[in-house]
RNA sequence: CGGGGUGUAGCUCAGGUGGCAGAGCGUUGGCUUUGGGAGCCAAAGGCCGCAGGUUCAAGUCCUGCCACCCCGACCA
C-alpha cells in the first residue's frame, strides 16, 4: 500500500475526550472515528487489524470443531418473547417497529434466534452435539458506554452457542471451548487470565471469564498466586475471622456529635475503622427494611447483596426514611431496639470483634467499648463484604491479589434456560422428548482491539503484536526529492509485496519527523529507512517492540524482515 | 438514573467587568529544506451546540433543551 494513496489520517494532537490510553490512540491513530456515543466507525487500518483479530479468532474456532453461521441483526419480538426476554431484558435492548407496527430489536445477543434456528432442524439425538458460532454486529443501549471501543452500545462480538443431549455432554462441549478460549487469546498474544464468575440469577451451572488486568475494565478480580485460584471479587467468599483476643472494657455511651462518616468518628474518637461496626440501611422491594452490619474499613459488595436478596431491586435508605423508620440520622443506626419486622444481617467481618464502638440509634451518640454477648447479640451471620487486596484465598488461605480487569470472553453452561421455554427439544434412543441442554459462549471482537492497545503501547504510540497489526513492515524514504533513494524505496517495496509481506510504503511527501512520528503511533512491528546510506548499500532496520535499529544490505534487508516476521507469527 | 465537566475554524484551544471572531496545527498556492511531527510568504476557512429571554448591543448575562466526556449506580 502507498501511504499517499490510502484513506489513512492520523492526528498530531491528543483527541479532547478520550481518556483510556486504547481509546486516545485508537483514535489519534486513525483506526477509528466516534459517530456518537459508544458508536465508532473503522477506517482501512482499523478494518485491517479487525479482519486480523476475527480471522484468528474463526481459525480457532473452526478448529475446535464449531460451525459459522450468521443471523440476523433485526430480530422479531415474537422470539423474545417466548423466553421472556422482550420484557426482562429492559432499556438496554433497542427495539423499533416496522412499517406494519411490528416489533424489532437489534439484537444484543442471539440465543433465542439461535435455539429458533436449532429446534427447526435437529429432532434426534443423532444430530447432537452441535456447536454454532457468528461474528456480527450487537447492539445494546448501555447506560453508561465509555472508553472508546471498551464499552460500545454497538460493538463486534463472536458468540457461539453449544447444543447438547445431556449434562456431561455439554461440560464437554464447555470445556472445548475453554481450549479454544486459551488457544485464541495466545494467538492475538492478549494474557488473559480465566476466572470463576458468578452463574447469575438464572441459574447457569458453570461459567468463566476471560479478562485482562488493567484499571479500564469494569470487573473486579481477585487471584492467588500461590495456588492459582482466580474468580471474579464478586463471588469469592470471605469467612469469619479468628475471634480478637482483649480484655473486655467497660460499655460507655460517648456524645459523638457530627460523625456522620466512619472516617469522621474513627478520628472524633481517635479509634481505627476496624474496630467500628458500621451499619447500613437497604430498603428492598421499596419497603422492606433490611440492616448490615459490617466492620468499618470494610465495604459492602452489593452482587452479595443481589446473590443473597435474590433480587436487585433495593438501595441504600434515604436520610428521611432512617428518620422515619429509627428516629435517628446517618451515621447512627445500630442494631439496637429495632422494629421486629427488620431484616437484621451480620457480615462475617463483624465477627469476634472486641471493644468496638457501635451506634444505638440515637443521634449524636454512640456506644464505645461494647462487646458481643455482654453489650449486643450477633444474629444471622452472611458474606456481603467486597474482596480486597490481602483477604484470604477460599482454596489455600494465602493472601490474594484484587486488580481491575476488562472481560474480554465469558463462557457459560445455560442448561435449559432457553430450550425449555422455546420448546427446543430432541428425541433420546428411548423415544423420549427432552430439551436439549445448551451452553454459550461469547468474545468481544472489538473489546479485544482495545484490550490490545491497553496492552501493548508506550507514550509514542501502539506497538502492535506482529500477528493483528494493520501492516507488518513500514518503508520510510528519508528524502523523496533523491532519486536514488526513491528507487530504492520503489525496489524494495516492490520485493516486500512479492515476499507477501504486508507493507505500506510511506511515500508521503513529508519530513522524515513526519514519518517517523506516524510509524510509532501507528504500531508496524518493523520498519526500513531508506536514507543517506544508500550510497554504501545500506538501510536501516528497526523494531518497535525492542527498540533496536541496525544497518542490513539493501539486497537482504526484505529477505531479513521476512524471517523476523514469519518468527513472530510462530 | 444521580454527581461533575465541556460545547467557538477540519483538529487542539484562547476569548476579565457585554462593544469588529482569535491563535497554533492542518488545508490551498509559491519558494526553500530532507534522519525525529521543518522554515518563510500568501490565501481560504465561522449558525460561537440549539431555542427563547434581558439589552442600543450577547461568544460573553438569564432560562430551557440537546450533544459529548468523566465519576458513581447498572452491566446476558
Amino acid at each position: 500500500m502507498r501511504w499517499s494513496r490510502y484513506f489513512w489520517h492520523t492526528s498530531k494532537e491528543d483527541p479532547a475526550d478520550a481518556e483510556a490510553p486504547s481509546h486516545r490512540l485508537l483514535i489519534k491513530g486513525g483506526f477509528i472515528k466516534q459517530v456518537s456515543s459508544g458508536i465508532y466507525e473503522f477506517t482501512p487500518p482499523g478494518v485491517r487489524v479487525l479482519r486480523k483479530v476475527e480471522n484468528i479468532v474463526r481459525k480457532e474456532m473452526d478448529r475446535s470443531g464449531a460451525q459459522e453461521v450468521l443471523l440476523t441483526v433485526l430480530n422479531p419480538a415474537e422470539l423474545w418473547k417466548e423466553t421472556g426476554r422482550w420484557d426482562l431484558y429492559g432499556r438496554e435492548l433497542f427495539t423499533l417497529k416496522d412499517r406494519n407496527g411490528r416489533d424489532y430489536c437489534l439484537g444484543p445477543t442471539h440465543e433465542e434466534e439461535i435455539t429458533d434456528l436449532v429446534r427447526s432442524f435437529v429432532n434426534s439425538y443423532r444430530q447432537l452435539p452441535i456447536i454454532l458460532y457468528q461474528i456480527q454486529v450487537k447492539f445494546r443501549d448501555e447506560k453508561r458506554s465509555r472508553f472508546g471501543l471498551i464499552r460500545g452500545r454497538e460493538f463486534i462480538m463472536k458468540d457461539a452457542y453449544s447444543f447438547d443431549t445431556d449434562e456431561m455432554s455439554a461440560m464437554f462441549s464447555y470445556e472445548n471451548m475453554k481450549f479454544a478460549y486459551d488457544r485464541i487469546f495466545k494467538k492475538l498474544r492478549l494474557k488473559t487470565l480465566m476466572v470463576e464468575a458468578s452463574v447469575g440469577a438464572i441459574g447457569g451451572i458453570s461459567s468463566h471469564e476471560f479478562v485482562v488486568l488493567t484499571d479500564y475494565g469494569e470487573a473486579r478480580v481477585a487471584y492467588c498466586e500461590t495456588c492459582g485460584y482466580a474468580a471474579n471479587a464478586e463471588i469469592v467468599k470471605l469467612p469469619k475471622p479468628q475471634e480478637e483476643v482483649e480484655e473486655e472494657k467497660p460499655l460507655q455511651k460517648v456524645h459523638t456529635p457530627n460523625t456522620d462518616t466512619i472516617e469522621k468518628l474513627s478520628s472524633y474518637l481517635n479509634v481505627p475503622p476496624q474496630k467500628i461496626i458500621k451499619a447500613l440501611l437497604y430498603i428492598v422491594e421499596g419497603n422492606r427494611p433490611f440492616l448490615f452490619l459490617i466492620r468499618g474499613d470494610r465495604n459492602i459488595d452489593e452482587n452479595k447483596v443481589e446473590a443473597l436478596l435474590g433480587t436487585d431491586n433495593f438501595r441504600l435508605a434515604q436520610e428521611e426514611e432512617i428518620w422515619q423508620l429509627l428516629r435517628t440520622k446517618k451515621g447512627f443506626v445500630g442494631p439496637f431496639n429495632l422494629p421486629s419486622h427488620f431484616k437484621v444481617y451480620w457480615d462475617n467481618s463483624t465477627y469476634g470483634i472486641k471493644n468496638t464502638v457501635i451506634a444505638l440509634n440515637e443521634p449524636d451518640y454512640h456506644y464505645v467499648g461494647a462487646n458481643p454477648g455482654r453489650d449486643f447479640s450477633y444474629g444471622e451471620f452472611v458474606d456481603v463484604c467486597q474482596v480486597e487486596d490481602k483477604d484470604p484465598c477460599p482454596k489455600c488461605g494465602s493472601p490474594l491479589k484484587v486488580s481491575k480487569g476488562l472481560e474480554l470472553g465469558h463462557i457459560f453452561l445455560l442448561g435449559t434456560r432457553y430450550s425449555q421455554p422455546m420448546r427446543a427439544y430432541y428425541r433420546d434412543p428411548q423415544g423420549e422428548e427432552k430439551p436439549i441442554i445448551m451452553g454459550c459462549y461469547g468474545i468481544g471482537i472489538s473489546r479485544c482491539i482495545s484490550a490490545l492497545v491497553e496492552q501493548c503501547h508506550d507514550d509514542k504510540g501502539i506497538k502492535w503484536p506482529t500477528p493483528v497489526a494493520p501492516f507488518e513492515l513500514d518503508l520510510i524514504c528519508i528524502n523523496t526529492s533523491d532519486q536514488e533513494q526513491k528507487d530504492v524505496a520503489e525496489k524494495l517495496y516492490t520485493l516486500a509485496l512479492e515476499y507477501g509481506i504486508e507493507a505500506i510504503y510511506d511515500d508521503r511527501e513529508e519530513s522524515p519527523g513526519f514519518k517517523f512520528a506516524d510509524a510509532d503511533l501507528c504500531g508496524f512491528p518493523y520498519r526500513i529507512v531508506i536514507g543517506k546510506k544508500v550510497k554504501e548499500g545500506k538501510v536501516e532496520i528497526q523494531n518497535r517492540h525492542t527498540g533496536e535499529r541496525w544497518d542490513a544490505d539493501i539486497e537482504k534487508a526484505i529477505q531479513e524482515v521476512k524471517v523476523l516476521i514469519e518468527e513472530d507469527k510462530k
